[in-house]
DNA sequence: GCGCTTCATTGACTTTGGTTAATAAAATCA
DNA sequence: TGATTTTATTAACCAAAGTCAATGAAGCGC
């Protein structure tokens, strides 16, 4: 699969594309890459663009006295919406890092007006993906907010296994809001238990 | 101000209304109330329906081993957009609860493509409003998971006070992700700072 | 208003995460 | 490869949340 067509899979989500659309999306989308350590956004600048991961892997944090807080992982198919993207034109407080080489769309607010005007059957679309990924965002704040850090690294293991393998573990561990320590020590817990 | 105008001032936070549109809108939405204890949505009902907070609260939870975990509460000038609400027709594995009497509006998917046809220029507005609840939702769970709950509790003080006044103790805990005995201590803790 | 139920607080004890520091393992790079 | 840096684990100790149980306070129904 060409990277592009990941955009497609994830849209095939919400809509049946026609052959036409599939092939206009494709050559309508601007692709570029990033190298690991790059950014896509820093604190302080206004996020004016959205993104959409096609390979590699961006992680999301900001700092709390110095320290960096991860708030997400975003990999292959997956949306990067930066608050304020769109709407509120603010500066940002948060990082979006590649922790990978990584391959994302480009999407500004003037591109999004003209690929709405091409396929003004795709702005309805638009508005349910953003609608489930509200569902999706909410549906993680609960699960997260209401378990306890090794519950929440279980759930971690069961959705998103591959970030196991591709993140190390301190930003780990910061997303799931302990130390390090203490995310060696839930490891180490489970596999004792799991005996 | 009528309860229906509740709703006006959300829109007016993205667009400008003309008085006409504003006086379309308030005779098109519909408009339901519930009484204290009475459920919007049961665990494993299909949502398939939004709301709007025009007067009272609604408690969002589901069920883990029996136990409530609330994580949500909606009061005046909120959506309520139950996962699932439009797109995905899942069984919820939410339930939405009134704490209080309560009034909302009440809005279905055939509703809201009539509401669209009479008033297309509100799409993309409603497109940006979802963009800010999901901007908001992933700032809450970024806020959330990485504060202690004593920091947590701090931040509801000073974003929600009137929750503390019209919601009980032990929901707000489990809002905090905490033990209703633990939200006490914490109390207990700040006040006698505070000295 | 009285009584009952629900909710909030407190105490003793356990469990778990934070902190600090040392060490081990792994990744990086010249 | 070998040396250096980065990342992961472990230990000892402290603080805070969980658990269990008892007591007070508040709310509600009759």
């Amino acid at each position: 699969m060409k990277p592009e067509e990941e955009i497609l899979r994830y849209i095939a989500q919400f809509t049946t594309l026609s052959q036409g659309e599939a092939e206009e999306i494709v050559k309508t989308i601007k692709v570029k890459a990033f190298k690991k350590g790059a950014f896509l956004l820093k604190e302080g600048q206004v996020a004016k663009l959205c993104y959409f991961v096609l390979k590699g892997c961006v992680r999301q944090y900001f700092l709390v006295d110095g320290e960096e807080r991860t708030t997400n992982f975003y990999t292959e198919g997956q949306p990067v919406t930066p608050y304020g993207g769109t709407f509120r034109q603010e500066a940002s407080k948060y990082y979006l890092s590649c922790l990978e080489d990584t391959i994302v769309t480009v999407g500004s607010p003037e591109q999004e007006a003209l690929f709405f005007a091409k396929f003004p059957r795709l702005e309805p679309v638009s508005r349910l993906a953003i609608e489930e990924e509200l569902g999706k965002s909410q549906d993680q704040l609960s699960t997260f907010i209401l378990s306890s850090p090794e519950e929440r690294y279980r759930q971690l293991l069961a959705t998103r296994p591959d970030l196991l393998e591709r993140v190390p573990q301190y930003h780990l561990a910061s997303y799931l809001g302990v130390k390090p320590e203490s995310l060696s020590r839930i490891r180490k817990r489970i596999t004792i238990k799991a005996d």
